[in-house]
DNA sequence: CCCCATTTTGTAAAGGCTTTCAGAATCCGA
DNA sequence: TCGGATTCTGAAAGCCTTTACAAAATGGGG
């Protein structure tokens, strides 16, 4: 069906070796048989075979994404958008991608034998057995939105630390003094870093910013509705609700509204992740954007120089945020 | 480093042609060598090389998702909820699945020779070039959300027609007379079945419904909501607004509340697609539920068929869509 | 014009599995 | 117990590249 090397072999005069090397490794043939080469494989439409290629050379080219996350997957913007940037990189460095669930993997090693990969990103919640597990295949692993100290991994994450303090100091900035954090029990790394951050950045700022001042929730729009209107019931209420992503923010802002309260008149509402709902909801949602897209890029390059062989790969990357300021806050 | 079908040959005393059938063929090895095959492969951690596999068997039980859609892709909730069907129903058969967009595809035809699939499910707007290419190459596709008359496919839809119906007669039930579409800039399919439908279903009940009481738009929020301002200022203002998808409702409810109307009493606000935003939305949009997910599922299912050499494939597979009634209609 | 150092090219052996074909083992009824 | 029909098993030929290793060609300097 498809032509083979050695289809192009024939018609150019030279040996398989060469015409692989052309392909391969263009600079270890002359020009002129390059060029006669070349011009066959155009005549006969010839490609080099991507599964022979990968059986001769013991490497397929080929990585995983995996979606740690209990439930969610790509259906999550957040992560779909580091898909993105991992299948632009990707695509850029010639490397093929498949998407998984960590779950689909966990669930029969044999299964996870068989897709062959050479590396894998692995996007949230990982659990460290599962790091462990795919380094000792001899898989090069690269974390994205967690960290796992103790391992000889590259990680890149946002800027959590600095992201949480881009919106507070933005809410101090508008007069706010009783702020309140609504966060999502999200995976443990992230909660973490953002309740940890709240905490150190509003104490350094003499804000009345105790334990109380956080309030935890499942990350649902409903759950957090319920939340945030325990918190707005309170005697001293906040003037400002600090959703950790735009789902709480949603929620916040519909338990404001069953109260009577305006936004941002009476209490401000900002989310985190800056996904599309942001400009549906009215007012319009001041986020912090975190940048997923370029967060994907990034891990997919590392794995890449992973792959590669190359040395002095950073252990962490750290990706700043943006605040999108509008009308909520 | 692994170990291969040699190593489970010699530990379990049959010739490595027996140890393959054991695999691939288990009904074609005696109960007793079966037993003795397996027992050696777990030994061993045994378990099929996937690209000598597919090396051999001229296969690579790999398949392609394409997004065919200018600009958006996995981060278009819809194709999200399609791509997880069928990284549902694709992990169940044992397909590997890669995912990609048309433009990827289109630029390099060397790439996309190179990636090696047995089949592609295209969605979205696929262009009739693309699919007679990939035919011709061998492959089997099948389409998802779109139909091509005149090639010889398998077409996986929803029933936009009973999905438009399903609105029409819940708006109508609640007193509506005055129904507007604003219909966004989709693929050329989508936007056809809806707009043709509309224009009939309104027609056969009665409906004061022509071709103005269709407003174009581009798929964005803002675009919507100016489309949208216009149609709530005419005279005869309709009563109901029917967004073709949840985005453009959205952008009709900021529409309505910036002229200080009021949704649903002054004007009520459909979508499609029930995506999680609808549930963000004050009020909670009603929206018809396509059920992304399915379609996704059975698209691989049929690709699936196609590749099993199966026969009376059926060509055209429709979804049931169903309404969500929530506050905004 | 020869010789040695360099490039360039070719030969042949993997790489791990499937599958055809033929021979070996097994089963069944008589 | 024997013959023939079945079912199992094994040897070997691919599948398409890559890559030592070795041979051939090329290029310069003397």
């Amino acid at each position: 069906m498809n032509s083979t090397i050695y289809d192009v072999s024939r018609l150019s005069g030279v040996s398989i070796a060469t015409v692989s090397r052309a392909f391969s490794n263009p600079e270890r043939v002359r020009e002129h048989t390059r060029q006669k080469v070349f011009e066959a494989a155009e005549v006969l439409h010839y490609s080099p075979n991507a599964i022979a290629r990968a059986m001769a050379r013991q490497r397929t080219d080929k990585i995983a994404f995996l979606i740690c996350k209990e439930g969610a997957t790509i259906l999550d913007e957040f992560y779909a958008r580091i898909c993105n940037g991992i299948m632009g990189e990707s695509n850029r460095t010639d490397l093929e991608l498949v998407i998984s669930t960590a779950a689909d993997w966990d669930l029969t090693a044999s299964n996870a034998k068989n897709k062959q990969v050479d590396g894998a990103i692995l996007g949230g919640n990982a659990r460290p057995e599962l790091v462990s597990e795919l380094q000792s295949r001899g898989l090069a692993v690269v974390l994205v939105n967690n960290r796992m100290p103790g391992f000889d991994i590259p990680c890149v994450v946002s800027d959590e630390y600095g992201g949480v303090r881009q919106v507070l100091e933005y809410l101090m900035s508008r007069g706010h003094r009783r702020i309140a954090m609504l966060a999502g029990r999200f995976s443990p790394y992230i909660l973490n870093e953002r309740y940890r951050a709240f905490l150190e950045i509003a104490k350094s700022h003499g804000l009345p910013a105790d334990t109380r001042a956080i309030k935890l929730c499942d990350p649902t729009v409903e759950s957090a509705a319920e939340a945030c209107r325990e918190l707005l019931s309170r005697p001293d209420r906040p003037t400002a609700i600090f959703g950790t992503n735009d789902i709480l923010a949603a929620g916040a802002m519909k338990a404001a509204r069953r109260l009577g309260l305006r936004v941002p008149e009476d209490v401000a509402v900002t989310g985190i992740d800056d996904t599309t709902v942001c400009g549906m909801l009215e007012p319009e949602l001041t986020s912090l954007r975190i940048d997923g897209y370029r967060m994907g890029e990034l891990s997919a390059a590392r794995l890449q120089a992973l792959l590669a062989g190359e040395t002095d790969i950073p252990q962490l990357t750290v990706v700043p945020t943006e605040l999108r300021v509008r009308g909520s806050a």
